[in-house]
DNA sequence: ATGAAAGCGCTAACAG
DNA sequence: CTGTTAGCGCTTTCAT
């Protein structure tokens, strides 16, 4: 490892060879013109001197990365995890690689992570989200390549958008809640402001209840987003302290709302036939505990698939105007909840 | 977005600002000496230009791109998104960013995306794992920078290491069963040789039965890895199915110990009561469902930090030998076994 | 503290 | 199908 010798370049290989440089560079090159003998000359002698291609000086004079710049919230995360794959195996194809940001949750960090990404010169830039700093907004206006949001339907995106509305998917489930004479119900999500997608939530919780003309009171912030299980299990407890005659829970996430349901295990309440507990984003962990849990899937790996598709239609020039995909969230009614 | 006009480069903000371009270049490294007038006048003129610093530039001129590699199996685990996590934090402060890859837990594509990413030339390259196809090890070998593979402790390393034994951890699982009197234990795991962390587990399993001269024969196969709760559970419904005096079962991940617990709660079969389970990982799931899994913690966070604090010092030149960083595994002893 | 010249390793553009 | 020339936008190096 870590050997002095200096690595060989194109010119070295084309020596070798004996072509010039650029056929070198064609022999690289899935699509160019150069002779089947002549390319397996060439990377033959490329593999005798061990070059490895250069993406950096490539990158430089064809004015192209290859790069698909991604900002996710935290990659301890299955939903956004599912979208970064299915981005990513919707972009593999072509050769488009991710490059891949985390900004905890927080829209300062975002604004430090865009900068240091489009230093890198991407093809186009993925956020989760649609709120941003002023000057992050800014920089993705004026970066020059495609912008996607997702996750969120801003009000005004910044260009195209695959995401769905969070208020509108709780309120669903308020709304399914209700439809079964279930009045009393209470809301577990994170500290409000840092996760942008856990307020909306929560604001479309309210709003819901309001609607109904329902008590919206019954709030308990568990925490600094992203809320655990231990996070949610501790919640629950709260809320059966304080409001006990509560009727159903809606929790943030599966993971707060399985938190929720292991309390109820330990104090011996019984789910659902106390309380109705329901989660959101269709984690493995609702699908199989026992019980089931009541919650909404927002198709994690269709946003990425699905802006992969439009990022690959973009670059090809068959999609000038701004999209917006709108991605129908699915409720899925489980045992946790009657 | 996508305005055609050319970005402004450094010649320009050197235009504007008054100066060479030489002295743009200083001001937006943090170190270099530019008095503070001048930095400021640039950095003004930059901002009014709208202009972004162009990596790509950069990393050629200096053959310096910040990057460091990294390949995981998959990008949807918790263990190996806190390794991420533990290196993207230790190097953050050094101006190093993480370019990542996953693998599938295939070591073929393992092997294309080696290459992929060596392409980039990264200052250093973390690999999860101590098996590669011949071609990947010679690419690695011969890259020039400082490997680190992870998450294992191969018998011949390529560079450094920062790994424990997955043999070794399962086998102290086995002596704590046999410690209690447990003797009929079963392993759940994923199907042979794809997933090479699990078959290790598997084969410290069987070792270690041996060596108390117990059955090594009740291993159950549960799916292409990496398995899922789902599979976890289903396998667990085999082994209750066939080999029902079974006294303990480990399982190759918290995620199929977790199914399996599930499985028994579907069947009314007591845990530990009848049955001890215990898992790998010490995923949040296995310190809050009721009963809390039996499990084993190889502190994925921790095999971040420290290859993240070795290759700093490995390119500060302050580490000239491969170094081997073995992490201790700590058994968690908890609710669902006796 | 600032500048001038040169060039990193590839490929666009043009030629044949 | 192959070659020549020039240059991508920075930073190294050597000045002053």
């Amino acid at each position: 490892m870590t050997l002095p010798r200096k690595a060989p370049t194109m010119a070295d290989v084309a020596r070798l060879a004996g072509v010039s440089p650029m056929t070198v560079s064609r022999a690289f090159k899935h699509d160019a013109s150069v002779s089947d003998a002549t390319r397996e000359a060439i990377l033959k002698a490329a593999d005798d001197l061990g070059y490895v291609f250069d993406s950096t000086a490539s990158n430089l004079r064809s004015q192209r990365t290859n790069f698909v710049a991604v900002t996710i919230p935290s990659i301890n995360n299955a939903n956004f995890a599912d979208t970064v794959r299915g981005l990513s195996e919707g972009l593999k194809a072509r050769g488009l690689q991710i490059l891949l940001g985390t900004t905890d949750y927080d829209i300062f960090e975002e604004e430090r992570l865009i900068e240091q990404l489009l230093r890198r010169r991407p093809e186009a830039i993925v956020v989760t989200g649609g709120q941003h700093t002023p000057r992050a907004r800014r920089m993705l206006e004026n970066a020059g390549i495609p912008v996607i949001e997702t996750w969120d339907l801003p009000p005004s995106p910044i260009g195209h958008v695959v995401g769905f509305s969070n208020a509108a998917a709780v309120r669903a489930m308020v709304d399914h809640f209700v439809a079964r004479g279930l009045t009393r119900i209470a809301f577990i999500g994170g500290d409000a402001d840092r996760d942008t997608r856990g307020t909306d939530r929560r604001a479309g919780f309210i709003a819901a209840m309001q609607t109904h003309g329902l008590d919206a009171t019954r709030l308990i912030a568990a925490g600094v987003p992203p809320i655990s299980m231990r996070e949610g299990a501790d919640a629950m407890g709260r809320l059966l302290d304080t409001l006990p005659d509560t009727e159903a829970v809606i929790c943030v996430s599966d993971l707060s709302a399985f938190g929720a349901l292991t309390e109820c295990q330990r104090r011996g309440v019984e789910v659902p036939g106390r309380i109705s507990i329901a989660g959101f984003g269709d984690y493995e962990i609702g699908a199989i505990s026992v019980p089931t849990l009541t919650t909404i899937n927002p198709f994690p790996r269709e946003i990425g698939a699905q802006t992969a598709a439009l990022i690959l239609k973009v670059l090809d020039g068959e999609q000038a105007e701004p999209a917006t995909l709108s991605i129908l969230p699915r409720l899925l009614p489980r045992q946790s909840s009657r």
